[in-house]
DNA sequence: GTAAACCCTGTACAACGTACAGTACCGTCT
DNA sequence: AGACGGTACTGTACGTTGTACAGGGTTTAC
């Protein structure tokens, strides 16, 4: 059985429980298992992520998979470390805090976009890894230089990552999502013909909404609503 | 096979396009078959929906059930949308936008409370449903009286709501997501011996928020601190 | 040289959603 | 009255999932 989850989201870092020296050479580490997991999340979603599918793609039977990681969910809590760990980060310079928001905002989403897998992992122990642990550090440090206490400031960052995520998640195309517009073309007549006159409101709100969705840049201009809401929302952090 | 889900969805308003009248009569209506499901789903969560599960708290074999739905996600549609119809909705008044977004996150919160489920549910074509229509409508409701764009009414609605929904899906315990306490007792002292003195900030943040997660009313003090920034952030919708 | 630890394999099981074929029932049409 | 066809329900079965369990071969520690 392979080591726990921790020592295996730590296994590069120096200081870690190293794997008995004993029996045949793995033909590969954990880092390469997690890597093809994440090829194949990449390319399939999430849903292309099974036990048996990566243990293909290694050229492995099912069980051998086992022999890396004690499961999927284990598996899955490797992948998102993984992902956190690399991910680019906007250096934040000498900057305001508003701006650094921004950024942290943006790297997030640009980071959802490329793995939009990420958005179907929501494991707690995740925050045990070192690449969370090192993506959670750098962002707190956007408040650096505003009085803010710890408590707030670790509710303030996670205000503007649950904005990100959620946003990200309408947004991002994830292979399991169809399309939208195809379902509503398909069914906005027979839902016409229910609706009727009620609920007016929704009706002429849904439908300037569900007409801007169309529109080329409209993604961006719900990022960029919510984004300036929510910076905001934080209000002068400066003087607090 | 059952009619199709728009026609389920919409199935006791007037106008409803009715099932032929031939055949057996039904052992259960659609609303049966519903409710039973949500009551698995209140007990031990969408985990414990399963067809055969459901079949056997009817009385009727697995396949039956395709009877009345079309398939398990189909079902979860019908779920949802059920929720959003039963849901108590404090109404309005005559106050402010900002007490009524106020009461509108409330009445959310609870919802996902009642139904912590609701959280694994994310199909676009919930939005077809009545209940969810009405529910919609009577949110964006909460802006009348101010000046806002109808774009920016159901940007701003989303935004709201989606605050919401991350608050709950950190807050509420779900039958899947076990106690994170363990989890964290379990490994903090490995974890300890990882982290040594590298990220400074995020061990004494994460140290401040984390101990104040076990006291009695962090919980609260997250929604209060995050629904303030929402509705700070939304700023003078009057004057716009 | 022996024993323990390790990687890997093959077989197998339980649970899932659901396709398909068949039976009993009932309103509708001839 | 009788045939038709749509409906509710059942039983069997398939493919896919995660993973438990029992070995077999290989390498290192003692």
């Amino acid at each position: 059985m392979p080591r726990p989850l921790i020592d295996l989201l730590w296994r590069d870092r120096p200081g870690a429980t190293a794997g008995g020296s004993r029996g045949p050479r793995a033909r590969y580490s954990t880092g390469d298992v997690v890597s093809r997991a994440i090829a194949l999340a990449d390319e399939g979603g999430l849903a292309a992520v099974t036990v048996r599918a990566l243990a293909q793609s290694l050229e492995l039977t099912a069980m051998s998979v086992y022999t890396h990681v004690n499961s999927r969910d284990d598996l899955l809590v490797l992948m998102a470390d993984h992902a956190h760990g690399q991910m680019t980060t906007t250096p934040f310079g000498r900057s305001t805090w508003r701006t650094r928001v921004r950024r942290l905002a943006e790297d997030n989403l640009a980071l959802l976009r490329d793995h939009p897998w990420l958005l179907g992992i929501d494991d707690p122990r995740t925050a045990l890894g070192p690449g969370t642990i090192a993506k959670y550090d750098h962002e707190l440090h956007a408040f650096d230089g505003t009085s803010i206490s710890d408590i707030r400031r670790d509710a303030a960052l996670t205000f503007v990552l649950d904005f990100v995520r959620s946003t990200a998640a309408r947004t991002v195309m994830t292979p399991a999502t169809g399309d939208f517009g195809e379902l509503w073309e398909q069914s906005v007549d027979r839902l016409a013909g229910y609706l009727g006159d009620d609920f007016a409101l929704a009706q002429r709100v849904g439908r300037a909404a569900g007409e801007a969705m169309g529109g080329p840049h409209d993604a961006e201009r719900a990022w960029q609503f919510g984004l300036t809401r929510v910076i905001a929302g934080l209000g002068d952090l400066d003087s607090r």
